[in-house]
RNA sequence: CGGGACGUGGCGCAGUUUGGCAGCGCGCAGCGUUCGGGACGCUGAGGUCGCCGGUUCAAAUCCGGCCGUCCCGACCA
């Protein structure tokens, strides 16, 4: 490619809605623009890129034993009724009529079209299958953000896999878990794998590929020692155990004007202090009031109350709800004698005696409440929210919480799709089973905006050469004859010998064209001017660590045709 | 959905308080001087001031409604 005629639109100054690196830096460089909030037209250099993204997916998914297809975007309702998911995703799947008034929706993603595909199979020898496509979602995120980190339009790859039984599935699973681990190592990028919340899809198991970055969205607590890593929707610690003064009798009320938290109680009285107070929560789950207790001192982790819960029809209850139902304001609200709501309670309440709580009434706690004895607690469910410097629920040391990017998901789906789509196959035995599916993605733009928020420096974008837009570029300065047929010769040969190379044959000054270079990433520049040129040599670069090597001009194709090649991934 | 802010040439912004010629920087075009790390001079092109309505002799500016965007929160494979 030859500069002068690329379109490269690349920007001096910062947009306006600069927000993560790798944001910033796509938009400045002319790969990416955007169309309307969470929507990104991809320019010819975030096509390239994101084209090697997909084919090192491909490479690895194939290698798998993956089967490529393509399916539609625009699915029938009925399909996603059948399911059950039309009522349950709620508002994130975009739904319209066509004209004969049928309900359609925007694919958000793909497990129903292809797991009715898969009800065409009917035999076990027809199986085990692993089917994948890259194909656009559209999730109506309520606030998309950080540039390709979050938007509502993306490609991802969704593979589904088809098994007679769950050994079946784990096999697959791990052919996933090694395929994803490939990719991410292609890309550039390092991964943390770590268990996961199943979210709406849910399914039995998930592990999350995510990458450290301050740009991303979800947390993990790792262990400093062992290998316990998990998202902190899911992650536990070991919660050391409180000793509690024993306490002779019933609970005690407790005089507490104008105290509505729980550290304002604390402060007020030394027999208060926030481990031996009991946090009541009011939520309506599928418009019924819950309680949800935690000790004082800890905090919810509503994503496990959602999937302790089993519906993402949750909310917490406003004041006037929680007035009506339980007589006071929050501030003082207990669990204590409370019979008529369902009562949730984390484990680190368990055994627990001499706690204070609120009595349900304004102004009064309770004192002395034994949890087992005096709350009906209907079930218990690890709730708290994991805080950094936490003993590790394997080995005890501390763990680390880490900001993550999460660039892959891969679940064990179980019959949850397969069953309600008749998706069934018969055994060995002639036995009529539900196929076991487990679904697996990865987002294409999300991963190419993750490998620059792990591959760039103050200039630019550093790319790995396997994902690079292009691997070379021919900077000619100072053009005169000599250096203008010295630099076409260059490009000439590298792409002869196969190397994706551009020429910036612009009219600019050098400055221009070494700045563009590296806020564009490209890892290798070959620099052509008089300068070296009178030695008969010229400079090449690499992106990452800037380091110069002056070659002779005869030599630099075979030097970096070898150079690219070696770093080829 | 709750709270806050913003919308003015391709990009970044000023002008709005106090109504009166639509401006600045970058970028873009032409000419000239430059040219190994984002040059400079001169000339020039380019704007329904988000949209609709209202007030006024006069609206980017005041009023009402709507739309869009961003931030915080809620929500969320």
């Amino acid at each position: 490619m030859r500069w002068s005629q690329a379109h490269i639109p690349t920007l001096r100054e910062d947009p306006a809605d600069a927000e993560a690196v790798s944001h910033r830096l796509l938009v400045r460089g002319g790969f990416i623009r955007r169309l309307m909030a969470g929507s990104y037209s991809l320019l010819p250099l975030g096509m390239r890129v994101a084209t090697k993204v997909s084919n090192i997916i491909r490479e690895e998914m194939d290698r798998i034993g993956g089967q490529e297809f393509l399916l539609p975007v625009v699915h029938p309702g009925e399909v996603w009724k059948q399911t059950g998911r039309w009522d349950s995703v709620g508002e994130e799947l975009l739904r319209f009529k066509d004209r004969r008034g049928t309900d359609l929706a925007l694919a958000m993603t793909h497990e129903e079209i292809f797991a009715l595909l898969a009800t065409e199979m009917s035999s076990y020898r027809d199986l085990p299958q692993m089917w994948y496509h890259l194909q656009t979602k559209f999730r109506d995120e309520p606030r998309p953000k950080g540039g390709l980190l979050r938007v509502r339009e993306f490609i991802m790859k969704d593979s589904y896999t088809f098994d007679l039984d769950e050994e079946g599935l784990d096999v697959q699973f791990r052919r996933h878990d090694e395929a994803y681990r490939r990719i991410f190592e292609r890309m550039g990028m390092e991964t943390i794998a770590v268990e996961a919340s199943s979210g709406v899809m849910g399914g039995s198991e998930s592990v999350e590929f995510m990458v450290a970055s301050d740009a991303g969205e979800d947390d993990v607590a790792m262990c400093s020692s062992c290998d316990y890593a998990a998202n902190t929707e899911k992650a536990t610690s070991q919660v050391p155990e409180v000793l509690d003064d024993p306490w002779p009798g019933d609970p005690e009320r407790v005089p507490t004007p104008g105290i509505r938290t729980i550290a304002a109680l604390a402060e007020a009285h030394d027999f208060a202090s926030p481990e031996r107070q009991i946090k009541t929560l009011a939520y309506i789950v599928g418009g019924e009031l819950r309680l949800a207790l935690l000790r004082g001192d800890h905090e919810l982790m509503e994503q496990k109350l959602v999937d302790g819960m089993g519906t993402t029809d949750i909310r917490p209850a406003e004041a006037h709800e929680i007035r009506s139902a339980l007589g006071a304001d929050p501030g003082s609200l207990g669990a204590v004698g409370v019979t008529e709501f369902r009562i949730f309670a984390d484990p680190a309440l368990r055994n627990r005696t001499n706690m204070v709580t609120g009595a349900n009434e304004d102004d009064w706690h309770l004192r002395g409440v034994d949890v087992e004895r005096d709350i009906g607690v209907d079930a218990w469910l690890d709730l708290r929210r994991v805080l950094a410097g936490e003993p590790c629920p394997r080995c005890g040391e501390p763990l680390d919480v880490v900001r993550v990017i999460e660039v892959g998901h891969i679940f064990k789906l179980g019959t949850t799709y397969s069953e309600p789509l008749g998706a069934v196959v018969l055994d060995p035995e002639g036995k009529e089973r539900p196929i076991v599916m487990g679904s697996y993605g990865i987002g294409v733009g999300r991963n190419v905006a993750a490998a620059v928020e792990s591959n760039h420096d103050d200039d630019g974008i550093v790319w790995p050469v396997s994902i690079a837009p292009y691997e070379v570029v021919v900077t000619a300065v100072q053009q005169d004859d000599a250096v203008t047929e010295a630099a076409e010769g260059i490009y000439r040969g590298l792409g002869e010998a196969g190397v994706e190379v551009i020429i910036d044959d612009r009219d600019e000054r050098p400055g221009v064209k070494f700045a563009d270079a590296e806020l564009i990433g490209i890892p290798f520049r070959i620099t052509v001017g008089p300068r070296s040129l009178a030695d008969g040599e010229v400079e090449v670069m690499r992106r990452r660590d800037r380091t110069v090597e002056r070659v002779p001009l005869d030599a630099a194709v075979d030097m970096v045709a070898a150079a690219v090649a070696a770093e080829r991934r």
